[in-house]
DNA sequence: AAGCATGATTGCAT
DNA sequence: ATGCAATCATGCTT
């Protein structure tokens, strides 16, 4: 406001019927004169710097909004990487095995890419109404540098002052771009709404895996990279599953004992030769003490998981208090058994 | 529509 | 930081 009242009162220097005036002005005899005095006034007053030093000490809300639109690649150089979005996409897409969320994600690039369009089309024009801007007021105090005295570092403080007021008309954009991309974040990339289920393939994988290390259910990092893989979805829904797998199955063992059953089936025949297809015994919840004792608070131990056949059985024993000494702590170790004989059981 | 299954999130404990 | 437990929100089946 302050710099627009500043030129708009000189504007009536300009207006045509003035701009004689004005050169008549300009050629007065007395006009040296005149100009000194007004330096001299000037200089008393002294109101022309001092100002000039406003602190803009860069505002951390601006920065703030910066670094989210940078980390939402709006900001950032073109094409779609370096985004956070992007780099899920990629993830989940890593092993080729996903195409549907990847469908889900072209669907909000292309908005983010519409966002980003109207947001650099709109700094564009600001930047430039800013540089018109300013262009033309520093025309109008050289202009009027001719009949007043106008020091250089008014000229930048006018240059500061216009800059300041088109920066907080930038920060709102950016405040209502970061608004856009919060609201389509929340659309699009908030999978609690856009739940799917995993693929039938992928669940076979993390259930194979879990009921092969029933003993130790706690894949490693490396081996959580794996089986995302191998899902085609990301390491932290591996560590979802499993959290979720643990929990329900020691919650419930029962309900889980035929799926175990099947997949300790599976895996042994996988590992020992492949003959054996018979998958499917359920053997009723007899308490047979055979696998994982569950000495939970009020569960008997009901389960019969026939664990021993895994691979490795404890590769990686970190020691884990819970599931070692709830669920599975003898029996695991059965190295006696060769491959070839898959126990006994699963025959009723 | 109800009810269960399931992936994700949250709060807490370690 | 990680896992557990509870919970939410959605998907699927009945």
């Amino acid at each position: 406001m302050t710099f627009l009242s500043f030129f708009l009162l000189p504007s009536f220097f300009l207006s045509s019927p003035s701009s004689l005036r004005k050169h008549a002005l300009n050629c007065h005899r007395m006009k040296p004169a005149l100009f000194s005095v007004l330096c001299e006034i000037k200089e008393k007053t002294g109101l022309s710097i001092r100002s000039s030093q406003e602190e803009e000490p860069v505002d951390p809300q601006l920065m703030r909004l910066d670094n989210m639109l940078l980390a939402e690649g709006v900001a950032g150089p073109e094409k779609g990487g370096g985004s956070a979005a992007a780099a899920a996409a990629a993830a989940a897409s890593g092993g080729g095995v996903s195409p549907d969320n990847s469908i889900e994600h072209s669907d909000y690039r292309s908005k983010l890419a519409q966002i980003r369009h109207i947001y650099h089309s709109e700094l564009e024009k600001y930047e430039q109404a800013c540089n018109e801007f300013t262009t033309h007021v520093m025309n109008l105090l050289r202009e009027q540098s001719r009949t007043r005295p106008v020091a250089p570092k008014e000229m930048e403080r006018m240059v500061g002052i216009i800059h300041r007021k088109f920066s907080a008309i930038q920060m709102q954009l950016k405040q209502s771009t970061c608004e856009a991309v919060m609201i389509l974040r929340s659309r699009f990339l908030d999978a609690r709404r856009k739940r799917r289920n995993f693929s039938k393939q992928a669940t076979e994988v993390l259930n194979e895996y879990f009921y092969s290390h029933l003993s130790n259910p706690y894949p490693s990092e490396e081996a959580k990279e794996e089986l995302a893989k191998k899902c085609g979805i990301t390491v932290s829904q591996v560590s979802n599953w499993f959290g979720n797998k643990r929990i329900r199955y020691k919650k419930n063992i029962g309900k889980f004992q035929e799926e175990a059953n099947i997949y300790a089936v599976k895996t042994a025949v996988s590992v020992t030769q492949g003959g054996h297809s018979r998958a499917s015994s359920p053997t009723p919840p007899s308490s047979a003490g055979s696998g994982g004792s569950f000495n939970l608070s009020g569960s008997g131990d009901m389960f019969l998981g026939m664990p021993g056949l895994n691979g490795d059985s404890y590769s990686s024993s970190q020691a884990n208090g819970g599931w070692q000494e709830a669920v599975t702590p003898s029996s695991v170790t059965s190295p006696t058994e060769g491959p070839g004989s898959v126990h006994s059981d699963t025959s009723n």
